[in-house]
DNA sequence: TTGTTTGGTTTATAAAATAAACTACTTTAT
DNA sequence: ATAAAGTAGTTTATTTTATAAACCAAACAA
């Protein structure tokens, strides 16, 4: 009767970071970090899950001198969103 | 920008839990076990969370001489469950 | 040149989910 | 009558996950 959910979407930041950058063509880490109000260690393993998912990918750039870490969603992690609220709607729509 | 989704319902059994209660009137422990393919033990443990916050209530009564737990959804659970989803739709919709 | 801020990672701790083991009682088979 | 098997759960232990605290390196500001 209820399908499993991802467990690796079905996590409060995991599933904001993808929810922002579906939204988006990419983000960057501190943007990330202050749109979702995580601590940055607990972003960066949530990131890093993510990306060994295959969900998203982290590019280690430079902004001038500055270190720039830049996320993107992959086609795997939207198809994998999009089954997710798939999924999540059978449990919140009882009536189907 | 993301209100935070309220934990006891973010979880896949208990979410599972309230979604059929919901549909029905009550629901018999071993009905809720199977519909949910939940063991035993875990959801004991997790009705227990559930009745604790108020979300459901849990009455021990006999089925003729066997032991029988029922459940029910109680309204502030009705309550809580609908805001989950009003939450939730913020990070499903990335549009909005 | 010595704080201070930025941009993170690593590691330790707390919380949650899950499964395994157990209890209590009932029904069925011998 | 009694042993075996099934039902209906609870309790406890283990694993996994989430989170936060501590740390590191480079850059900038005083």
């Amino acid at each position: 009767m209820f399908k499993p959910l991802d467990p690796l979407l079905h996590s409060e930041l995991r599933l904001a970071v993808m929810s922002l950058l579906i939204g988006a063509e990419s983000a960057e880490f501190p943007y990330i970090k202050e749109q979702t109000g995580a601590t940055a260690g607990n972003l960066s393993v949530q990131l890093d899950k993510l990306a060994t998912a295959g969900y998203i990918t982290v590019e280690k750039t430079f902004k001038g001198k500055r270190p720039c870490t830049l996320c993107s969603i992959t086609p795997v992690g939207l198809k994998a969103f999009e089954e997710y609220v798939e999924t999540l709607r059978e449990y919140l729509n009882p009536s189907q």
